[in-house]
DNA sequence: TCTGGGGTCCTATTTCGA
DNA sequence: TCTGTCGAAATAGGACCC
């Protein structure tokens, strides 16, 4: 291919990174009392699932996408809280602005996952300049977030995230060229990407367990059992061969909303309902991001966990919720709900940036004044929820005599806060009850008290207050969650 | 108490239009 | 105007990733 020109790199300044236990390490770094303990953040519901797990709790079997009751029964003392995506992102961002300082050509994966081209970027050159980058920007990350990365250094992207899996947690590694192909060999097929459950069984049945199996088994081979573009790639990862570039920026390619419900649905008009409301959260979104789109999708789950979607295609893009949701229907009323739906979702592909339809879309509904547009009704759903629904577990309360705190559990009428910020020492906990009018939400405080002493920040960012006094007992785990 | 949410890419089949 | 055909879109489902 015209293209592949670009020649093979032989100096390892692909870098990975990988935040360790990110979302959980993010929790232990603003609330001194969960360190050093077992911490699972993931959705709290009945059919809630693992997002992270801190080390402490994955020493009990706990990990990623399993199951939250299952969890539950491995670790019931570990703390359990809600992810707080917000505040997630904000520290990601703080870590991309480090990676942005090495080089332009920087991809990140999700909120703690990212590729970086040092060469591009003249940050290195070979593997020892590689190597001096990969060191101070941990200590950086460490300096300015408080939270520890792992490095991962090699000639390639895959090889850079097989380096820094192994380095994990806190750690660095990196592959020395020419020696990819026998560190590769022995390793399961699983460790390659795009090998999953499905793949490795597929490949478990035809004999192949390794890397240096699947080199053996030739392109042809492959590509019988797993079809051309899985076959040759997976061909070419076997042999170490990977020259994806690293891509700044890519642009996205579809919007959705999806809700699974803590029981089955069975009335068709909630159903419906509830399509309506997911059409309109997905338009949000998507005007959000300056977007419209053709295709309109509809994602069914139903109660025996079996999975259908239904699509049309419009005859140019919209970004009108009220085409969306008649659409949606429409698309509903096509499939068979008897029996009950776990989930429900809306979609929207075929992007394009704003065209003349949607402006003729935005002025008509501007001039209907449709009430469906404006009233982004996030908080509004806060309001009308039952008041202990607003004291979500982890999430950072203020109180108006003991300071700053977080939500350690509710139910019954009360809420448990313990009073600390990332700067205190463990905090001591008090219940409230949950309509206290001393006690409300707030923003998170920053992990790592702001360089610039000048700038008077928030006024609490060092706070000696009531609830954190040193060395003071502090209750254990009393993890009233739910009730 | 089984199995989230937001994406991407690939494949097979059907449909549609020139 | 009718019919056949061929390729591009549209549609549906799955695997995979974090």
């Amino acid at each position: 291919m015209w293209y592949s020109i670009v020649g093979v790199r032989t100096a390892p300044t692909i870098l990975h990174l990988d935040m360790d236990a990110f979302f959980a390490s993010v929790e232990q770094a603003s609330k001194p009392s969960l360190r050093g303990k077992a911490v699972i953040v993931g959705g709290l519901g009945p059919r809630g699932v693992v997002a992270t797990a801190s080390y402490e709790a994955r020493a009990f079997g706990v990990h990623s996408a399993m199951p939250m009751a299952q969890a539950r029964r491995l670790a019931p003392n570990a703390a359990y809280l809600v992810p707080r995506f917000a505040f997630y992102r904000s520290v990601s961002e703080q870590v991309t602005g480090l990676l942005r300082a090495l080089s332009p050509l920087v991809e990140p994966l999700s909120l703690d996952e990212a590729f970086v081209d040092l060469e591009a970027g003249g940050a290195a050159w070979d593997a020892e300049s590689a190597r001096r980058v990969g060191v101070k920007l941990r200590a950086d990350i460490r300096a300015v977030t408080g939270l520890t990365g792992s490095v991962g250094l090699a000639a390639s992207k895959m090889l850079a995230k097989i380096a820094s899996e192994k380095a994990k947690p806190d750690g660095l590694v990196l592959i020395e060229p020419g020696t990819e192909r026998a560190l590769l060999g022995p390793m399961p097929v699983r460790t390659l990407p795009g090998v999953g459950p499905a793949t490795n069984d597929q490949l478990r049945r035809a004999g192949i367990h390794t890397v240096a199996e699947l080199a053996e088994a030739g392109e042809d081979e492959l590509v019988r059992l797993l079809g051309k573009a899985h076959g040759h790639a997976l061909y070419a990862m076997a042999l170490a061969r990977d020259e994806r570039p690293v891509v700044a920026e890519r642009e996205t390619k579809s919007v959705s909303v999806e809700d699974t419900y803590d029981v089955d649905i069975h009335d068709r008009l909630r159903v419906g309902l509830e399509v309506q409301r997911l059409a309109d959260r997905c338009v949000r979104r998507l005007r959000a991001a300056g977007l419209s789109g053709r295709t309109i999708v509809l994602k069914v789950r139903r109660y025996d966990f079996s999975t259908l979607t239904r699509s049309e295609t419009l005859r140019g893009p919209t970004d009108d919720p009220a085409v969306v949701r008649e659409t949606a229907a429409r698309l509903l009323a096509s499939v068979d709900t008897t029996g009950g739906v776990r989930l429900l979702g809306v979609g929207v592909s075929g992007l394009a940036d704003y065209t003349q339809e949607d402006l003729f879309a935005q002025a008509a509904s501007a001039e209907a004044g449709n009430p469906a547009e404006e009233a982004e009704q996030e908080p509004a759903a806060d309001r009308a929820a039952p008041a202990e629904r607003r004291w979500l577990a982890g999430h950072d309360v203020r109180h108006a005599e003991y300071g700053h705190g977080w939500v350690q559990g509710s139910g019954l009428g009360r809420v448990t806060v313990r009073f600390e910020t990332p700067g205190s020492p463990p905090g001591r906990v008090r219940t409230f009850f949950v309509d206290d009018p001393d006690l409300e939400p707030a923003d998170p405080l920053p992990l790592v008290p702001l360089a610039c002493p000048a700038s008077a920040g928030p006024e609490d960012t060092e706070l000696p207050g009531p609830g954190d006094r040193a060395g003071e007992r502090v209750p254990s785990e009393s993890a009233a969650e739910g009730g």
